[in-house]
DNA sequence: CTATGGCACGGATT
DNA sequence: AATCCGTGCCATAG
């Protein structure tokens, strides 16, 4: 009996590949709830929370000590544990896979999710009180970013005044990302106006639309919004494509950056990224560092007490036991292999499209996962199933989906797109194929129809033309 | 008549 | 095998 043991931490190839498959294809957040459901159901794995302060059971915002407690965190030394969420620094290589490329770059994966990434911005301004205001606020967020408690409970539970809550909240908001813990689209809106308007001259339309028309806006029913303000259809249209281009009814789903976004409707906004390419200290002149979100803080890990127990269980017992060790050690492998695929695909993919990443959408280069699998030497569907699904941010915000990398397309539209914002008088989309084919792209007209919807560009009659 | 968007087909990609 | 993408044809709006 003492053999099974063996047998059940050498996984079943079969399940083990199609568990891993189907991790892989997840994005953080959902693979979030798959862990942690399994989390609760299997005696036989356990999550060793060396990121979660013992005391007030909250996030940790630096390896070390915990911000309202400042406890330090507890050392575990046991050799059955894995890094579900490594340490930061804890994988770092040179990246020799180009020829001549810079080998300076460095890959380190570390783990951020959006409440402590929220905290450290905020944790210099506050006192002891307002951290653990903060912190519980920030633990009641919605996947949007918006709160899910209400000021007044937070008040009672803290025995203080609303007003401070209220203020805590404040500072929250004008944290990035901006507009995070208001309590709807509108209000994040509004913060991120009101932001916006220190640095940049704001039409005073915008806040109007955002404060009274929000209806009207979201069914797109612009000539009713005209109406309203009691003015003309093109300033309607002029704010309503400011506020999609600058602003974000989202806050955790995505940033804008300071390019426009190649998305501008708001049907279309992106989670929480799976990924973030960041320049280091956010400085341009430092090397990118990859960081690769991991769903969970601490280490997973079979419960070594399990492990003990189950051979002193009565043969009833037994079966069931040996089978929930099994799921718990299969999860925890795939998802070291979920990380190692994750790490070398992304690893290929920065130095291949550096340029892109630094310079924008100009300097994509057209590669397909084909390619890649080659180059890693595993199947398409691993390519396949590690790209989708998951958003990348890059080093200026923006958070783009991961399968843009592989987007055969956006070089040329964004060449379209400097045609139409140069243009003197508006172009038909024939007058673009046409200058587009002289530039070296071949596109039918109606190609550049798409694109030019792609890129949430009005046909010719209706632009005006751009000073 | 011109410009554009919808539908659908075929080839490439996944 | 399924999906995505560029394109041609056609209907419709201006």
């Amino acid at each position: 009996m003492l053999q099974t043991h063996l047998q059940v931490i050498r996984p079943i190839t079969t399940a083990h590949l199609a568990q891993t498959m189907t991790l892989l294809s997840l994005p953080v957040e959902e693979l979030q709830q798959q862990i942690e459901s399994e989390l609760s159901s299997n005696p036989a794995l356990e999550l060793v929370d060396e990121r979660r302060c013992p005391i007030c059971h909250r996030l940790l915002p630096e390896a070390g000590k915990c911000p309202v407690c400042s406890l330090p965190k507890t050392e575990s030394s046991d050799e059955t544990v894995i890094f579900v969420s490594p340490p930061e620094d804890f994988y770092v290589r040179k990246d020799t896979g180009g020829s001549e490329e810079t080998p300076d770059d460095f890959f380190s994966t570390t783990v951020i999710d959006l409440p402590t990434y929220v905290l450290r911005q905020i944790s210099p301004e506050l006192d002891e009180t307002g951290l653990r205001i903060a912190v519980h606020l920030l633990s009641n967020l919605d996947e949007d970013g918006f709160l899910t408690t209400s000021l007044f409970e937070v008040a009672n539970y803290f025995h203080i005044p609303v007003s401070k809550v209220e203020n805590i909240k404040s500072i929250i908001q004008h944290a990035e990302p901006f507009g995070v813990g208001s309590n709807n689209p509108q209000e994040a809106l509004l913060v991120q106006v009101d932001l916006l308007s220190e640095v940049n001259k704001v039409p005073d339309l915008v806040k109007l639309i955002i404060q009274e028309g929000m209806n009207l806006m979201s069914r797109h029913q612009y000539s009713e919004l005209a109406h309203q303000f009691k003015t003309s259809l093109a300033q309607v249209k002029q704010a309503v494509h400011f506020i999609s281009e600058n602003l974000n009814p989202f806050p955790a789903r995505a940033h804008w950056g300071d390019v426009r976004q190649p998305t501008p409707s708001f049907t279309q906004v992106y989670h929480q990224p799976d990924i973030i390419i960041r320049y280091l200290n956010d400085d341009p002149a430092k090397n990118l560092i990859v960081e690769i979100i991991l769903p969970l803080y601490g280490t997973l890990r079979v419960n070594p007490v399990f492990k003990k127990a189950i051979q002193q269980a009565e043969s009833e017992k037994k079966e069931e036991w040996k089978n929930d060790l099994e799921r718990a050690s299969l999860l925890v492998k795939c998802l070291q292999q979920r990380n190692n695929t994750m790490q070398r695909l992304l690893q290929r993919i920065v130095t291949m499209q550096r340029d892109f990443i630094i310079q924008g959408d100009r300097f994509i280069k057209p590669i397909t996962r084909a390619q890649i699998s080659k180059d890693l030497d595993v199947h398409e569907s691993t390519i396949s199933r590690a790209v989708a699904n998951k958003t990348v941010q890059l080093p200026n915000k923006r958070i783009i989906p991961l399968s843009d990398f592989f987007d055969r397309s956006l070089h040329i539209r964004t060449v379209l797109r400097d045609m139409i914002e140069t243009e003197n008088a508006p172009l038909s989309d024939a007058q673009l194929a046409s200058m587009l084919a002289k530039e070296g792209f071949q596109v039918a007209r109606r190609t550049v129809a798409k694109y030019r919807s792609m890129e949430g560009i009005l046909p010719a009659h209706l632009r005006t033309v751009q000073t």
